[in-house]
DNA sequence: AACTCGGGGCA
DNA sequence: TGCCCAGAGTT
C-alpha cells in the first residue's frame, strides 16, 4: 500500500480546517436532509442564509407539511430551483411521516427513493448523521479528485469508488467534507487559488498553468 | 453514460 | 451573456 502520499493529503487539508463539521446549518437528521435536498445547483453560502428561517418555522416533517408548499416555496425563493424543491421537500416529508414514523431512514435505498435524493445527497446524510463512511462527490470533490490525481474517473461513481478504496479509513468519515472545502474555496474551478494551495505539491496541473490568463 | 432541467448570483 | 453552484431524474 503506497498511500503514503495520500495519508499526507488528507493531513495537511485536515490542518486547513481543524474543525470539520459540515458547512450546511442544521439540528437534526431531518434538517440536514432538508439543507441538502435545498443545496442541489445552490451555493452553501444561500442554503444558510434561508435555513434558519425556515427551521424556525418547520424543522420537522409535520410542521413542514403544515407550512405548506407555498409558505415553503417564501423561504426558499433566493435559492433559485425553488418550484422543484418546495415540491420535493413537501412530498418527502408526507412520505416520512406515512413509512417511516417521522424519522429519516438510515439506508441508501430508502433515502434515494425520497424526491429530490439522489447518491450524493443519500451519502452526505448517511454521512453526516449517522456516520457511515461514505464519502459524497458533488462538482467540487469530482474536480479536485481529478486535478491531483487522488481518485481520477470520469463519471461520479467511479471517483466515489475509488475514494472509497484509496483513502485511510481514518480520514474516510470527513474526507467529502475537506475535499469540498477545498473545492469551494482555494480550488476553483475556474480561477484555483494555486498560490495558497496546501495540496498542490500532489496537484498534476503542475501550479497554475491552467489558471486564467 | 449522456442529456436535460432549472433559476439566482456573479463576473 | 456565460459560467457556476455541496445534483437529480430521465433517456
Amino acid at each position: 500500500m503506497e498511500n503514503y502520499w495520500i495519508i499526507a493529503l488528507f493531513s495537511a487539508l485536515r490542518e486547513a480546517n481543524p474543525q470539520p463539521k459540515s458547512a450546511l446549518f442544521f439540528h437534526s437528521p431531518y434538517e440536514l436532509l432538508v439543507a441538502v435536498v435545498l443545496s442541489a445547483q445552490s451555493t452553501d453560502v444561500g442554503v444558510n442564509r434561508v435555513t434558519p428561517g425556515l427551521f424556525a418555522l418547520a424543522s420537522d416533517p409535520a410542521s413542514m407539511v403544515r407550512l405548506g408548499e407555498d409558505g415553503l416555496r417564501e423561504q426558499i425563493r433566493s435559492l433559485g430551483l425553488y418550484n422543484n424543491k418546495a415540491k420535493n421537500i413537501l412530498a418527502l416529508s408526507r412520505i416520512l411521516l406515512e413509512e417511516y414514523h417521522g424519522q429519516v431512514p438510515d439506508t441508501r435505498e430508502a433515502l434515494e427513493s425520497l424526491p429530490g435524493v439522489g447518491r450524493k445527497s443519500a451519502n452526505v446524510v448517511l454521512n453526516v448523521a449517522f456516520g457511515h463512511p461514505t464519502v459524497a462527490v458533488d462538482t467540487h470533490v469530482f474536480r479536485v479528485a481529478n486535478r491531483t490525481g487522488l481518485a481520477p474517473g470520469k463519471t461520479p461513481e467511479a471517483v466515489e469508488k475509488k475514494l472509497l478504496q484509496c483513502v485511510p479509513e481514518e480520514f474516510l468519515l470527513h474526507a467529502h467534507h475537506w475535499l469540498i472545502l477545498h473545492g469551494r474555496h482555494v480550488c476553483m474551478a475556474r480561477k484555483p487559488n494555486c498560490e495558497n494551495c496546501c495540496i498542490r505539491t500532489w496537484c498534476l496541473m503542475g501550479g497554475n498553468q491552467f489558471k486564467d490568463k
